[in-house]
Order: C-alpha cells, then structure tokens, then sequence
DNA sequence: GCAGTCCTACCTACTGGTCGGTAGGTAGGT
DNA sequence: ACCTACCTACCGACCAGTAGGTAGGACTGC
C-alpha cells in the first residue's frame, strides 16, 4: 500500500519488514531478505535503521498505533447495547482482513510472550480491554445481553476474530474455499456476528 | 555408559525438542540448545537425528498422533446432541491445558502455514473436521441445535480452545491471575462449555 | 571383537553489524 | 561560473560469532 509518489525508502524498508517478519517470523527474517525485497543492499538498510531489533520494533509501534487508532474510533461511535458491540466486531474483522500480516506478526508476539522481544503488547491492550469488560457487565447487569464471564468473553472474541486470519493457511485446507475470499469472508464475519449475538441472547435484525 | 534405560536418551532430545520448538520456534532453537537441555554435545544428538528438519517432523508427529488419540477416543464415547459436543471440548481442553506446548507449536506450525516447514496439518485434521460438521449439522437439522454455519462455529471453537493456550503469556497481562491456575483454568473450560451451549441455545444442566 | 554412545575438532555457510569509500545533490563564498 | 564543504544514500569488503553438519577417535557393555 505505497503511495505513487514519495514512497522513501525508509517506508519500503518498513513495509517489507512487516512482510517478512509475518511470513517468516523475527528470527526466520534476516536483514538480507528485506534489503533484497526493497532493492537494495544489507548496509544500506542499516543506513535507515540502526539494528534489526530496531527495525522490528518500529514495526511493532507502528502497527499498534495503527491498530489502536482504528478500534478506538469504532468504540467511540455514539452506540448502545447490542450495537455497539456489533460496530465494534466488524471494524475489527475488517481491519484484519485488509492486514492479514498485522495480525500474523502480532500472533507470533502473543507466542512468543516477549519471551526473546521485548513488546508490551499486554500493556497497550490492557485498558481497551478492561473497558470492554466492564462495558460488557453493566450490560448484563441491566438485562440487555444474557448472563456470561465478560473477560473470558472477550478473550473468545479475540480468538474468534484473529484465528481465522493468523491460521488462514491450515483453514484454506480444511475449508474447500479461499478463506480470503469474499464469500468466504463474509460468511466468517456474519457467523462472528451470529456467534455472539446468539450466545449474548441478542435477537439481530435480519 | 547407559544409566536407566527408561528414559532413554532419544526420548530425552524428543522432550527437549517439544520445549524449545515450541518456546522459541523452529528458527529460533538451536540445536546447542536442545543438546544442552539434554546434557549432551550437538554432534551426540545428531547421532540420534540426522538432521534439525526430521528431529523437527519427528516432533511434530508423535504430537499429531498423541493429538488425534486423544480426540478420536473422547469423540468415540456413545454420546448423543448436546453431551458429545461437551465431552469433546472438554477432552480437548484438557489436554491442552496439560501440553501447552503442544499448542504452541501447532499454532506456530499454523502461522507458518507450511511454508518453510512441511507439516499436512489440514490433510491429517480434516478427516475430523468433516466428520464434527456432518454432526452439527444433522443436530442443527434436527432441531437439537440453533442454527449455526457448522464449519465457521468450529473454527471459532478452534480458536476458542487453542487461543487460550498458545497466548497465555499475553493473557496473564490482561487478566489478573495466572491463565495455568486452577481457578481460571476451570473459569476458561466452563465459559467455553456456556459460550457454546448457549450459542447452539443449548440448557445446560446446573 | 564389536556395536552403540558420546566426545573434540573441524568444516562451510550465513548472521548481524562495521568500515571506508563513492556518487550525487546542495549551500555558500568568491 | 567555479570551488569548497557538507550532506544523504548507497555499496563492497570485511569482522566476529554462530548455525547445521561431518570426521574420526575414545570409552563403554556385551
């Protein structure tokens, strides 16, 4: 996604970092294979970025921050009840689905638990999360959505939401379509909705 | 100089291996570690594997076959509706509650899709796959089950029960207590467990 | 003697990273 | 117009370290 005119370096080195690191993972990516897929040599790319570490975590930032912004201002949307969480869980599924490889690289930081990279994934997440939860139990409390463990919940949704892009190899496999498909796609993201509309006691709008 | 044959040390590099892989990926394990955490040189392990790669797949094999055990005899059980579907997720909670390494490393192996490493995931799951859709869906049909598309509703029970476990260093973060102790081990099977009855509008015995 | 297990020593390939240097552009002084 | 000074972007060559893998010898229990 390079803009025509001033794509720099610097954002295709960036760019194709996010791809190497998602298909190949921090320590299957060397600084050679990035360098190659901008055009350039080894030096030259060190030229931008000081170590690979560095790189990585710019990577990283960006991608939070992207993220981030996105899921925020879909919450932010003046939506009650049921509605809310609806907007909530599509513009998640559609971020996703335009970045297969965000999700891909943050999966593996799941993994790998900032076991060998130091990245707070936990941290950032932490208050979208409590949030939610919270948001989640006045609801139940007030009647609008039926009775559940809001954490454990969220933590089914975000399983929900990103396995199906993270694992989208083994599922090409084991469905008969392209799960990047439109089709398929929208089957995924209306049986999302469905899943937790039903569980919720939700009765959705046909 | 063999000391007790009972562990031999084969099975020993077999058991390191599972633990490195699945703690820092394939790239990420060398196999000086793996030799190390046996208490051997790299030249005595590879008299036991010829190669990193088919350590690797031997690996993976004795999981997929422990794996498939494991599921085909909870699913075997002479269950009907609802009470099979509990007695499956509950075998394959339990079991990954008691190997997360295994889950790591399927879950890896997913990401990567195959694409470095040879691993016919999809080939040796889908004969399952199949089977437990043509079962929601005769349910559905049935009556017994609320309405679902069988095939995504078990993707999501997929990433419901793996997420759990392969992300638990980044769920310690979010939520207040250690995902492996038994509290939330049981909170996790039980939300799983309601998520799906309630979903398949299921009642649930108390 | 012999098979099995483990070792040290060594190999080549490749890693992340540094070094010195070059091509080309720009700003300023004269 | 010209020269100098300085800059960024890039490169080839090289470094130390580590990867997977091999060769061959030493020690064991049979």
């Amino acid at each position: 996604m390079s803009r025509h005119p001033a794509a720099t370096t610097r954002s295709l080195i960036l760019d194709e970092a996010v791809r190497c690191f998602a298909e190949w993972g921090y320590e299957g990516t060397s600084l050679n294979d990035i360098a190659a897929g901008v055009g350039i040599r080894r030096p030259s790319l060190l030229h931008h970025f000081p170590s690979k570490e560095v790189l990585y975590q710019e990577v990283f930032e960006r991608l939070l921050s992207d993220w981030l912004e996105r899921v925020e201002s879909a919450a932010a949307v003046d939506h009650r009840g049921w509605a809310k969480v609806e907007a909530v869980l599509r513009a998640g599924f559609d971020y996703f689905a335009d970045n297969p490889d965000y999700v891909r690289l943050v999966r593996r930081a799941a993994i790998d638990g900032g076991n060998h990279l130091v990245i707070d994934l936990a941290g950032v997440l932490r208050p979208m999360f409590d949030r939610a939860a919270e948001y989640f139990e006045q609801e139940m409390a007030a009647g609008t959505f039926a009775q559940h463990d809001a954490r454990h919940l969220m933590i089914s949704g975000y399983g929900a939401l990103l396995s199906y892009f993270s694992d989208a190899a083994l599922l090409e496999g084991l469905l008969d379509s392209d799960p990047f498909s439109s089709d398929e796609l929208k089957r995924r993201a209306d049986h999302v909705i469905d899943l937790f509309a039903s569980a919720l006691g939700v009765r959705q709008a046909p």
